[in-house]
RNA sequence: CGCGGAGUGGAGCAGUUCGGUAGCUCGUCGGGCUCAUAACCCGAAGGUCGUUGGUUCAAAUCCUUCCUCCGCAA
């Protein structure tokens, strides 16, 4: 089948991959337009684009979707399908139904819960067990259209925001393919969703950061994980904010307030959360500096513990 | 030229303001104590102070070149 691809991050740059190695011919690429990012704030490439280059697809990245060159020229290549992958833009009907076979799209979770930006996250943040990946047809609203597959999988215990956007980025990548080959062989079934049981996942904000103590530790433990790599959650200790990695839960309790520290030694820091619950944290990151042990931070940074009262 | 922070034995830090013997907490190695230990005691090894050039009798410290890492911003 002839592919227009649309999708910008690395999460869309796997499913890009496995499409060019694919029996199926990628005839173009549309990204979002680079950006001044990154230290220095020199311009960059998002990863679609990158990969596209090497080999040798034409990429497009149009400011607005609704420009007559831009249509024109993807008409111009008579797709069969557009298959979009967390492109950054909602498409405009015009183009949701241009290509002869229509357009889909894959999301990364299990509709109709947690449509919109950030699947992955919320899903570890609310204490999803499992969640997943869907491909579905594109419709005008957001994440709307009806479902082609689904494919469900756990969320680990221990797994971060990251860890968890790979292993989907790998699995929805493989929904693609078969879902691109079921549409060519007319054997793609298409089921409408739910929408009464749909919920929103909102973009992950710097402002949510913080931690509030006064929570259960596994509350915490999936904020945590939810917002590692990006924007890591955090709390101030001795007057600098440290950004958490690897919690823990232990099995013990404690009579101090949320928030106040626990213990502090070769394991990491404890705090004490909600309901004397202790949580600790075994790896951190201050500012200025790199991720390390939280061990190794207090070496150099000691803390007073209060005893317990 | 976007803004800011950081680089000191293996790890995390102090020392830089005001130039003058390389320091702390750990780790490592050796020895001791102990029924025993991740605990305690004694001892040892280990550092071109990121890099370049300069100022100086003397530079971790002041000026300069570059590199790397982190945060903001996206």
């Amino acid at each position: 089948m002839k592919i227009i691809f649309m999708g910008t991050p690395d999460f869309a740059a796997s499913s890009l991959k496995k499409l060019i190695s694919s029996k199926h011919k990628i005839l173009g690429v549309v990204c979002q337009s680079d950006k001044k990012s990154g230290r220095g704030h020199r311009l960059q490439a998002p990863p679609c684009k990158v990969l596209a280059l090497e080999h040798n697809i034409p990429v497009f990245q149009p400011i607005k979707l609704v420009d007559e060159d831009f249509i024109s020229s993807l008409k111009k290549l008579e797709p069969d399908l557009f298959v979009v992958v967390a492109y950054g833009k909602i498409l405009p009907k015009e183009i949701i139904e241009l290509p002869r076979l229509g357009s889909i799209n894959l999301h990364a979770s299990l509709l109709p819960k947690y449509r919109g930006a950030a699947p992955i996250q919320r899903a570890i943040y609310n204490g999803e067990k499992k969640t997943g990946v869907c491909t579905m047809y594109i419709a005008e609203d957001l994440d709307a259209g009806d479902v082609i597959y689904c494919v469900e999988t756990d969320i680990y215990p221990d797994e971060t925001a990251g860890e968890l956007f790979q292993r989907l980025a790998e699995i929805g990548a493989e929904l693609l393919i078969k879902t691109v080959d079921d549409i060519e062989n007319g054997a793609a079934p298409r089921t409408p969703q739910n929408h009464s049981m749909s919920t929103y996942a909102s973009m992950i904000s710097k402002d949510e950061a913080m931690i509030d103590w006064n929570s259960s530790a596994w509350s915490i433990h999936c904020k945590i994980r939810a917002f590692d790599p990006w924007p890591l959650a955090a709390t101030d200790v001795s007057n600098q904010t440290l950004k958490l990695y690897s919690p823990d839960i232990l099995k013990k309790t404690t009579s101090k307030n949320p928030g106040e520290i626990v213990a502090a030694g070769k394991q990491g820091i404890e705090f004490a959360c909600k309901d004397g619950e202790v949580l600790l944290i075994k790896e951190i990151k201050a500012p200025g500096k790199r991720r390390m042990r939280a061990a190794d931070w207090l070496l150099g940074n000691p803390i007073k513990i209060d005893e317990e009262k």
